[in-house]
DNA sequence: GTAGGTATGAAACAAACGTTTGAACGTTTC
DNA sequence: GAAACGTTCAAACGTTTGTTTCATACCTAC
């Protein structure tokens, strides 16, 4: 492999990246991406085999040392936790930092900041593969954290809970934009730690809401429920 | 006009509306369309003048009626609340219901929740204009609200706790089917009462957490900001 | 009944799409 | 020096895209 090589798979996947998230993946042509790369039209095809490929280089490259380092601050947490309780805001915290620091001191990295808010919504079913080889033991490790730092929720509303919170952090991933048009200018997306600490102090303090006893809430007797996390 | 007219205009429609849904947009051909409307494919360019205009039709069908139905949830709250504070929980669900209940007793509607939900990290420019007609009375009034409920909390503070909120009924309405999955069939999506009073009772927890004090900070002295919700 | 506006139909349009091809290129290896 | 390799290139492949055209059918009105 000589440099050149290098430099023509890795211009293709930044500005994969960038248009992608310009314009989503279907709105995206190959030959737009080779075009503004400054490659050959067929450079696709020949370092990656297909489109769908590409795209799933486009997120692979970026999602697993994200996810690894979830998992590194989480396992920080239950360490400095010991046998005692586990603090909330640092397991919310452990989650939302990799993701809001994407781009810190690096931003070519902020265009894949909305690819990766986008990621959740996005209608293919390649993702949803890439998401669930991706984000299964991230999924499993932090709901089990969840699970100890809030024994008194149901397992359901812990459920309802991260998924509100992702939910947050991919809007406000994808549409950093939006909450700074909305507030005229006032709300400074670039501000990464206040962006964070916001995040964290409102998702946990979501986490904490006492719980609710609805009328349509089912008369589950503890039945047998063996799995504890994912289904199959 | 005939009945026979408004049927195939209707079925473009609710059949765009699905496949929007299920492909995205620059995945839907209009051949996609017309061929399961069973309509002609020339009828989308005649009855709506591009698949642009499509689009946006799509959408202002559905967004007019919710939001017009979040501003009177609104105004009940205010006359409620006469004189005195606004409850908070109160606000927060008069925003949250009309989109959650969309496909309330109208399956035929559940689609469209997925749009909605997808909206806010679509590429396409047009759905930006689309946003800002269809939501901009209805942003401005909540905020003022919000800010009325909770006067202690800095204007900028709203904005972001409002947009983490957003967030978060966004995720819920694209991605209902995630939470499914990840909860093993536990968390029963289909349950419209339970999914909004979860949302209400996280939402606004996370809107009543303690306001931080940042390192990163900046000292603003009270110095003329005479916009208050808008820029421009 | 015949004119006029409206909706549908089949067919064609140019443009853009992802992908493939085969020749040319520069390096490396013997 | 020649063979082998990995890479780039221009060109073309067959589809599919959104849109347009024009003839036909429909209903209303005079």
């Amino acid at each position: 492999m000589t440099v050149e090589q290098l430099a023509t798979k890795q211009r293709i996947l930044e500005t994969a990246e960038g248009l992608f998230a310009e314009s989503g993946f279907d709105g995206t042509s190959l030959r737009a991406i080779t075009t503004q790369a400054g490659v050959n039209l067929a450079a696709v095809n020949y370092h990656f085999r297909s489109k769908d490929e590409l795209i799933q280089a486009v997120f692979a490259r970026r999602l697993e040392p994200i996810n690894r380092r979830r998992l590194e601050l989480l396992d920080e947490c239950t360490q400095e936790a010991g046998e005692g309780p586990l603090p909330l805001e640092k397991i919310v915290r452990a989650f939302l930092r990799p993701a809001v620091e994407i781009d810190l001191n690096r931003p070519e990295l902020a265009n894949f900041k909305t690819l990766m808010g986008r990621l959740h919504t996005e209608p293919k079913g390649l993702m949803k593969d890439l998401l669930e080889k991706q984000f299964g033991e991230v999924i499993s490790k932090y709901l089990a954290a969840f699970h100890r730092a809030l024994p008194h929720l149901p397992e359901e509303e812990i459920f309802w809970r991260t998924h509100f919170m992702v939910g947050s952090m991919a809007h406000t991933l994808a549409c950093s934009e939006s909450i700074e048009f909305v507030s005229g200018g006032r709300c400074d997306i670039s501000d990464l730690e206040g962006t964070l600490e916001r995040l964290v102090s409102y998702s946990a303090a979501g986490m904490r809401s006492p719980v609710l006893k609805l009328k349509s809430q089912k008369e589950k007797s503890e039945e047998d429920q063996p799995e504890p996390t994912h289904a199959r």
